[in-house]
DNA sequence: TTGAAAGCGCTAACAA
DNA sequence: TTGTTAGCGCTTTCAA
């Protein structure tokens, strides 16, 4: 690998000017041709290690994602990729697994690599982030809000949840589950605040414990509630799924159980982006994961920039796709 | 963020100790602790930067896709992270977007970031990779063979084809349509290949290219094409898809249609995820690929630690399951 | 086992 | 506008 020495030596110059070329900084014409000519010549790329070291920072933003095989945090990815990569900033995903000590290493890694930044959609309430805080690095939580003072982009949750139910409610299914994530996890929490504020608003007197479940994130979480909510005395006519992987699995298990949507009435929270139901058997509550990972991207640049004003979370709006065909 | 001659400072030894005590060669037991005393007081951690300037190589190895959201990637990708992550690499993951100009500056970036090692999943023919291999560093290439003499994990296409297509026939399909992906990207026409095979064999007379039908890797792609099969005069009874989003684009249009598998028989080359079809409606040719991910990445890893056999190329099994619901 | 010192490739302060 | 030079934080010879 040619090196800058290597380009000045070959155009008749300082090290320093052929710098100052790839640094757009004044130059004369001709100089500045010739680095060009010579650096095509050697084929030279700089070194980035070397000029993140010395300027202790890096063009690079780091994405940590507690489950890279969820389409919607890849949606989500796809949007910090698109801003990022136009502002000239190339964007390394991490993927924590949803596990506290695997996201530790990586904002370590952050740090130490010199990331200009990190956008974080963090694995748990016990998420560490003061170390990175310290370094003075910016930092911006996505999907899940922090115990931290920082900026934030999340989804309108508690909406969410009651649209979903709303929806199901005018296409007039009675008793209506949910299906929730994790309970200590604050989208899943108030996403079932939502639907409990939608239910006993509608059915004052509803047993609505009864009708609320809890499971991860996953497939086989909707799937194994879903099964759990069929074999009740008196299973539910229509159930809301917490997140799209949930809708998925309780889904599947109704299909297998020849309850296809909408015999059994679904509202999925999230998007079903590669369902292979009929769009309008189902109500989605689309959750705008590209437009999140936009808005996070441009707020970290504008900190990159120097942006300081106090940190502000945006709260993002849903847009309901009811089902259009009823019962 | 303290460096290692703060530590050095604090422990009362010399850099080159700390250093040491940080990369396993051999200080007395005392100093070490003192070393590691230090380091924990001052919250110390390696500047990895400065490391891999120094070291002219990096525990980062790049992954190049040309589809972040796409889930046989992502799964793929899975694969890549638990292998790296285990052997203390982590995994920088980017989304060439199937464009050649992407996938050139990605790969300038994993030379200038000194990266051990690249895999990757050509975004096309023209990918060019004799810059970075002229640097000496080890690439794989995986799902896609490329024209360059190197390390590749790639699927039986041609097989997958084959099976996916009996599979059909043998479900008692008559007319059976094939749904590839672009013509010039070998994976499509490789597996349609083995569709064509399987087609003649069975079916000496038939016009196969009446029924053959190239279109994007994407859920779009199958979609339009789908369609464009069912508007013909004399329209399949059966379709192969050439990989899991043309599938879910080609079984949508078909359950719009109200000819829900197994009505019209569909046979996915892949896998399909987040499917909500009962399971035994469709078959499925699965293609391992989170077995190819690690497979690739020990592969790496390998070339990394100094193998120096030829290149060599793996070929990956599929594994038929096939529909249990017959029409 | 330990320390001194050079240098990885670049940028930026300073001087010309 | 241009060149000289110091130094980013680390690893690794070499010598002790």
């Amino acid at each position: 690998m040619a090196t800058i020495y290597d380009v000045a030596r070959l155009a008749g110059v300082s090290p320093a000017t052929v710098s100052r070329v790839f640094n757009g900084t004044s130059v004369s014409v001709e100089k500045s041709a010739a680095v060009r000519d010579a650096a095509a010549q050697l084929n030279f790329v700089p070194n980035r290690t070397a000029r993140t070291l010395r300027r202790q920072s890096s063009e690079v933003i780091g994405l940590i994602i507690p489950d890279i095989e969820n389409p919607y945090f890849t949606e989500m990815a796809r949007g910090v990729e698109d801003v990022a990569s136009e502002a000239g900033y190339s964007v390394v995903l991490c993927n924590s697994d949803a596990q506290t000590d695997k996201e530790a290493t990586y904002l370590q890694i952050a740090m130490s690599e010199n990331m200009s930044g990190v956008i974080i959609a963090t694995a748990s309430e016990e998420s560490d982030l003061a170390p990175i805080l310290a370094t003075g690095r910016p930092l911006v939580a996505v999907d899940r809000s922090t115990t931290y003072d920082i900026d934030g982009v999340v989804m309108a949750n508690r909406a969410a949840g009651t649209s979903a139910t709303r929806a199901l409610i005018d296409e007039g299914y009675q008793r209506i589950a949910y299906i929730g994530g994790p309970e200590h996890i604050d989208t899943a929490a108030e996403r079932a605040a939502g639907w409990r504020d939608a239910l006993t608003r509608a059915q004052p007197d509803v047993d609505v414990d009864a009708l609320l479940r809890f499971a991860t994130f996953r497939v086989d979480g909707g799937r194994e509630v879903m099964e759990e909510l069929l074999a009740l005395p008196e299973p539910p006519d229509a159930v809301v799924a917490g997140n799209n992987l949930i809708g998925v699995g309780a889904i599947q298990v109704l299909t297998e159980h020849g309850l296809t949507p909408p015999k059994v009435g679904v509202a999925v929270i999230g998007s079903l982006p590669f369902t292979t139901l009929s769009p309008s058997a189902v109500t989605v509550v689309r959750l705008p994961a590209r437009h999140m990972g936009v808005t996070a991207a441009k707020m970290l640049l504008g900190r990159i920039a120097g942006d300081d004003q106090p940190p502000r979370t945006v709260v993002l709006r849903n847009e309901l796709q009811a089902a259009s065909v009823a019962r």
